[in-house]
DNA sequence: CCATATATACTAACTATTTCGTTAGTACTT
DNA sequence: AAGTACTAACGAAATAGTTAGTATATATGG
């Protein structure tokens, strides 16, 4: 067995990592099979028992692989509090189709459902909303510091961020076709952004 | 046969809808089952069968059953378009879990997953999405024209609320106990609602 | 008005199909 | 020789869906 650093997955945990994650997008979490898992998957069926007990056990692995994903794409901190805002709008919610990114929203979306089923589950989306949220409260307050937004609360601020980038993420994946632009969702967001930005009096 | 509004079901198909209803809410979507819907169903599902042609043509109802459901419980005009937004919200996110308000929401967020894969799915969110929209711009206009309001662009801030309840609402079956209060989530909103409505200056 | 045909709502019991999960084994490493 | 990564083939279980029927109500018609 290979030493491995706790956070690296065993190559084949990670194919079917991936695999998992294409029968997602094609057949959609609500009737995933194991058998359509393999399908994806390049070995055989049977590794995949080798490696997890079943169903449950793998979606367990997945659930963390697809957070930890999440996780990455969150921005670093950028040159303004603004601009880290807009840079955290536009990682969160992907104008174009690339894949990775697409992906993981989809199976953030789609996992979702099991959370009212599942502490495990549960607790994994309150733990990265929590993140998400401490993300967001440290851009506003500094923010508010130094003047770029008005003198908004930055807790509360943030709480309503996250409802409002969870809701527009759903809204992205289900109401309009992938290809087409979720320009007008963005555009209120983008209207927010600008009405608690503090109007710099310097410039008529 | 006996003669029926269109609007009304069978009461054979209305008592499987029901069941529909209480399956998933014990077993979830992801892996609900025709026989679930059965266990839940007093009679035989054989006449699961001879009403529907599989779960496929079950669930094209059942949506729309969910749907209709959801528009009644949408609240008509009230005194004053501050009011009649505060009601829509309390509708929309109930603090205590009454049950049928509960299965309503429950089940809209659960068969929200179908619509990247599903266009009739799709269509319905997207139209459900629409006339909660249209709601919201005409009573956001009214409040800006009657001075309630601030002088708030009603379409855009409409696209706001929606996707702020969808995600409130998502966050509120997910993240917290169904027991625990949303408080928090609901402030939120409340302080973006006041941050929108007018400071009356005759108030000092 | 009675006998018979037809339709509706429903069921128990069964078959077919899918999905799950195991067994018994191979090949390659250490 | 012992362990690791892997597979084909098979058995077990769950799910889907059908068949062949019953009970009851509603015509039909002599």
């Amino acid at each position: 067995m290979v030493m491995r650093n706790s956070d690296e997955l065993d190559p084949a945990k990670r194919d079917i990592m991936e695999a998992t994650y294409d029968a997602i997008t094609n057949t959609g979490y609500s009737d995933l099979t194991i058998q359509d898992i393999a399908d994806e998957f390049d070995r055989s069926k049977t590794l995949i028992y080798y490696h997890y007990d079943g169903r449950e056990e793998l979606l367990v692995d997945f659930l963390d692989y697809v957070m930890k994903q999440f996780r990455t794409m969150l921005p670093d901190s950028a040159e303004s509090p603004q601009e880290e805002l807009e840079t955290l709008i536009d990682t969160l919610l992907p104008t174009t189709v690339e894949e990775e990114p697409f992906q993981v929203m989809l199976a953030m979306f789609e996992l979702r459902v099991n959370a009212p089923y599942d502490t495990n589950c549960r607790d994994q989306y309150l733990a990265v909303e929590d993140e998400l949220n401490t993300l967001l409260v440290d851009i506003l307050s500094r923010g508010v510091e130094n003047g770029e937004f008005e003198n908004i609360d930055p807790e509360t601020e943030a709480e309503l961020f996250v409802s409002l980038l969870i809701g527009t993420r759903a809204r992205r994946l289900t109401v309009y076709d992938p290809e087409e632009s979720i320009a007008s969702l963005k555009e209120a967001i983008q209207y927010h952004i600008e009405r608690i930005t503090a109007t710099s009096e310097g410039n008529a």
